[in-house]
DNA sequence: ATCCTAACGCAACGTCCGTCGCATTTAGGG
DNA sequence: CCCTAAATGCGACGGACGTTGCGTTAGGAT
């Protein structure tokens, strides 16, 4: 439904077609934002057929988490800086960027995800493997003896990044970068 | 358009459409939840007409809007346990409360403020209300000369709260009456 | 008790959205 | 180079959604 992964037929013209499409969805984002957000808009911006689109993409949340999916890097891993505080630091910075872009993708695809279940458990599945990954920030900072080794992760990335997203998404309200920071520091004394 | 505060004629009939269709959308949305949330089918279990509803709500977000207001309580206050911990505490267990419940306005609001600019911005105004009374807190604690005065009161809150609508809200993932009273903690820890 | 009009009920209409059947193109293998 | 089927293009259809004009009901004031 979604990837393209195993697709009986997934070069040329069904590649071109998605790229062409995805570039449309981003392009009528900036524009006219999420709610403004239409299959026939992306159908003409793109040159593709509307009817191709509902077929492949079923929904507007489906090109949205199509969107979020080819933009995702696998290999992605948060950058080691030496220390517990700036590993989150540089994670908040990063999920800011993320929040604060425009299009925000992220928040397009968080508004996706409160109307149909497959863009929320896609939503879902790609926080669960992103949270998953930045635990190691909380394993480098337990081999440095900086915490104890009971740390929970989770519980403790929840503490440095949970206000930026509360703040921005769901409060609508402006966060600097260095109140961004600011939480990462608290999260980080929280556990010494 | 939303409220019925200054309405020419607010009695009677109109009261009773009004609780009438307020108390449909609350049994719509435990049994279809939001997505599955339509006017016609608030229309048909209230007893009301379509029409109605459409001159009076305009949409979906704005009938939960309305309900979001008659819930509201105008009188609220944080409750005082005689310690910032135990507030804070309090308020999570409250935030808690709202957003387990089955089914759970809050939750319906904020996928509503995701389809208008009309919800977003009265749930907005709800929140700014509710983080402005909750900053009691705050000053009660500076008072007891627990924290000092110059505390960002908003940050504090955040960094308590947060955690718990990130949680169940965006991540959708549990989050036990435990969990919620660490952040708690953390977030009381955090000022001394 | 009577009047006025706000609020509601009703039916019909137009538009937008998603789907379906069929024709056409083209990727990928023989 | 040809053949097959997947993918796309195309037009039309049906249904859901929101709107409008008009008639009816009932709240609130005189």
């Amino acid at each position: 439904m979604i990837a393209e992964v195993g697709a009986s037929r997934p070069g040329g013209r069904t590649a071109r077609v998605r790229s062409d499409v995805l570039a449309a969805v981003e392009s009528e984002l900036a524009e006219h934002g999420y709610d403004g957000l239409t299959i026939d808009a992306v159908a003409v911006r793109s040159g593709v057929h509307r009817t191709t689109l509902y077929r492949r993409w079923k929904t507007v949340p489906g090109l949205l988490v199509d969107l979020l999916a080819a933009g995702a890097d696998d290999s992605w891993e948060p950058v080691d800086t030496g220390s517990l505080e700036g590993d989150l630091i540089a994670v908040n910075r990063e999920i800011h960027a993320a929040l604060t872009a425009r299009p925000s993708i992220t928040q397009a695809v968080i508004a996706a995800s409160f109307r149909t279940t497959d863009a929320a458990d896609a939503l879902t599945r790609f926080w669960e493997d992103r949270y998953e990954r930045t635990a190691l920030v909380v394993s480098r900072a337990v081999a440095r003896g900086e915490i104890p080794s009971g740390t929970d992760a989770h519980q403790l990335l929840l503490t440095a990044t949970a206000p930026l997203y509360h703040q921005v998404v769901l409060l609508r309200q402006p966060m600097s970068r260095d109140q961004a920071d600011h939480h990462a520091r608290i999260a980080a004394a929280s556990v010494r």
